[in-house]
DNA sequence: TTGTAAGCGTTATCAT
DNA sequence: ATGATAACGCTTACAA
């Protein structure tokens, strides 16, 4: 256990007065170079390293931004910490990762944890209804900006991606390609996501003059197995979607899964498109077409945000584009026609 | 800026002293049931949420753990970060997941705020000789497990691959399967992992009677891009290999798509087998021969020794057994000789 | 059971 | 430029 050298020792062995070794080890310009010299030979040799928590207790800021997201196993939320990090060590900050596994608990867990520890503020990609610490959080005013989510009734500067336009992209694209009957693997309408893109889903089938047959809508859980799930119900109905959308890449993989276990090909016997796009896809036979994000820049625009917050700002929100990438996957039932 | 309720304010509006609202928030028997309402209700009504820094001040233990992972963006460490979590949360800590980017650098800011910050211990998936702050922690006495990679000198609990054990699989049977002549996409000499998947590659070769040509060795640093550069040094050489044998699975993602790229077909023009298996190996075309290493369960163990080495003890370090998982990436060139 | 006060490691104020 | 000392928010003896 921590055996605590404090600036105490320091400032004992380097013959000098607490106050004089703050100021030497915190930058302050008011000292002799004869101290400076002697402090920082003490801090040395002891090992000495400053108690970020006492330090913080003191002098509010911690330089540490929490960044909340809700499944690191998904590549885009490691694609969004890995642009926020980048972003937040640029401008000298550390970031703290957590894990909300998709989780309304744990995810109030990690707040609590955040919010407890003081950090000069946070990013998170919520879910639920805002209830328990999300709204503590803002009753708290840290600074907050979210994340590929948001939430209702919070006006908390966001960024997120055009789910609209994604979706209606990808729709536009099937129903270009002869599709008629589209399955739509959602995700929980308690995600701001999972109801944006299930609204623009529909609007979309209808502003193309596709099926609407409600038999066609799932909703999955935004994790892959749901996705499965989600394709064996759709696929063994009456009458089968000629085409599968999935509303994120780890549904995409399930449905994948699925089919496969099926014995049917994708892009041949049916077609399927993810919105999120991922490295493999193109590796994937046939090549998955899918709607892309761009996960790293809303990590970094979302930390740029939040930094602009913490400096006593009021950012307006940003809505990044999506692009469509057709690949081979959405060919399918109907090549002949396009 | 968090405008700071203190235990101070709920006391006053319990109409109690401090000492007592502290002991009533933190548990303590010796309260009446009369102050405890009172209290229970004064920071419920003021949403007093306890300064951990000024908590874990007085009382060492701040019920957080570090996980320093290497690459969040590698699916292998998000899996270990996602075990590691879980069974943290299991015992009632949360954990702080931090990214060292495969930067000795970062890997040092992390390892100093997570120092600073007082954690009651942490995972570290280490890179570097050893150095800086990851010697401090040492010297800290901070409670320390090394998970999927370790340092030579440090006498550290550590949760490991069977690194030899897999690579011996992977050769042997690129061996069975008629390849002679097999490119070797290995780390950083400068991680563990890389020393001892190379060394392990080595003595396969010569154990299966192989071709030693030294130029079939390469070395990347565990990402994508170095895969594919690889590859490419690989392929263009005078005598191309008839297999490729990555060190990790980016880099046989990189492989993939440099071979993509040059219009080779994995599997029937040149083998590919991954240390590594991923959820998505399974989707390719053709499926990727991978040797499976049960990534949570490693996340799981480290964090069940830090639990052991927190609570005092010295466990023994682990070696997880690796699994060949054989799909038709592996058939290769010689299909017709097994 | 409760209040008072000391102390955790820093920084900041105020003299000097 | 430097040294005391108060203060940050909390826990924990020590008394009462």
């Amino acid at each position: 256990m921590t055996k605590a050298v404090t600036i105490k020792h320091v400032a004992a062995r380097a013959g000098v007065s607490v106050g004089t070794a703050s100021r030497v080890l915190s930058g302050n310009p008011a000292t002799s170079s004869e101290a400076r010299t002697r402090v920082r030979a003490a801090a040395e040799e002891l090992g000495y390293r400053p108690d970020a928590r006492a330090r913080g207790l003191r002098s509010t800021r911690s330089n540490a931004i929490g960044l909340l997201v809700s499944d690191v196993r998904n590549p885009f939320f490691a694609d969004i910490a890995y642009g926020a990090e980048r972003a937040a060590l640029r401008a000298g900050h550390v970031t703290l990762l957590a894990n909300a596994d998709e989780d309304t608990r744990q995810q109030d867990t990690y707040l609590d944890t955040f919010l407890s520890q003081r950090v000069d503020g946070m990013i998170v990609a919520p879910q639920g209804a805002g209830g328990g610490n999300l709204r503590s959080a803002v009753e708290a005013e840290v600074p907050l900006v979210f994340v590929d989510r948001t939430v209702d009734g919070f006006d908390v500067p966001s960024v997120t991606a055009d789910n609209e336009g994604g979706i209606a992209q990808a729709v536009a694209h099937l129903a270009a390609r002869g599709h008629t009957r589209i399955g739509y693997i959602g995700g929980p309408r308690s995600i701001s996501t999972g109801r944006a893109r299930h609204d623009a889903f529909v609007r979309a089938v209808a502003a193309n003059g596709l099926d609407d047959d409600t038999g066609l809508i799932t909703v999955g859980d935004f994790q892959s197995a749901s996705g499965a799930l989600a394709t064996a119900r759709l696929i063994s109905g009456e009458r089968p979607p000629t085409a599968l959308l999935a509303a994120d890449s780890p549904m995409a993989m399930g449905a994948l899964t699925e089919l496969r276990a099926r014995g049917l090909r994708t892009g041949s016997d049916i077609g399927l498109v993810a919105f999120d796009d991922t490295e493999w896809f193109a590796e994937l036979d046939p090549p998955i077409t899918a709607v892309r994000q761009a996960a790293r820049e809303m990590g970094e625009t979302a930390m740029r945000l939040l930094l602009e917050v913490i400096a006593g700002g009021a950012p307006d929100s940003v809505v990044l584009p999506t692009e469509l990438i057709v690949r081979e996957s959405s060919g399918a039932a109907a090549t002949e026609l396009s």
